[in-house]
DNA sequence: TCCCCGATTAACT
DNA sequence: GTTAATCGGGGAG
């Protein structure tokens, strides 16, 4: 049970995304329990990328994005959803990769709990049904992914580059010709909505 | 300050 | 397929 290094997030995001895929996600409650979780779904965000929070450049809310890799980027959206990122790249780069879906391994009680819902495929399925069950809110924006002792990622068994996809990011405006999300197929895969068509 | 809208989800018809 | 929920970020004035 390693732990993915330094060195492996300060890449760049398009390289950090699929390369998370099959690695596992893993998160140390305040009860103790133990969550754990396969991602199978990311995307990458980079600084100069119009779809990206670091598009504008350094602000109070995407100041972690600038930091240094290996530590967690929180976002709220919606008025109600948080989001977390992995930070890619080296220092003064806006980049990161957002953990879009899992599939859930360990401590699925409590991942329910906290998602008020008994089906497992909903417990870890979309970007805020993940920061959910992983109990994940803003006030983990910053900590430390390879020396922290609340949440990590442990190497799984990689799973070899031809079953890794890849296609457009999901619920963006801009930079939809980027093929910057990407998945290992199954059920665990959030669903596919056409990027903004009908909305405002 | 004001205003628009978002890296979404769940609950509708 | 459509839409309400709900609030903070950031550009415009």
């Amino acid at each position: 049970m390693t732990r993915l290094s330094r060195r492996f997030f300060a890449r760049g995001s398009t390289t950090v995304g699929p390369a998370l895929l099959g690695h596992v996600l893993t998160r140390v409650l305040p009860s103790g329990e133990i969550l754990r979780a396969r991602i199978v779904e990311t995307e990458a965000y980079d600084e100069g990328d119009p779809a990206s929070h670091s598009f504008h450049g350094v602000t109070a809310r995407t100041r972690v994005m600038f930091g240094p890799a290996g530590h967690l980027y929180v976002y709220f959206t919606y008025g109600m959803h948080h989001c977390m990122n992995v930070v890619t790249g080296r220092a003064g780069e806006g980049s990161a990769v957002l953990l879009r879906a899992a599939e859930p391994l360990e401590g699925l009680e409590a991942m329910g709990r906290g998602r008020g819902t008994d089906r497992v495929r909903d417990l870890c399925r979309g970007p805020a049904r993940l920061a959910q069950a992983f109990a994940i809110d803003r006030s983990f924006d910053g900590i430390d992914l390879v020396a922290g002792d609340r949440l990590w990622i442990e190497r799984g068994r990689p799973p070899t580059p031809s079953k890794v996809r890849s296609g457009p990011r999901i619920g963006i405006r801009a930079g939809t010709d980027l093929p910057w999300r990407f998945t290992l197929d199954g059920p665990w895969v959030s669903a596919t909505r056409p990027p903004s068509a009908a909305r405002r």
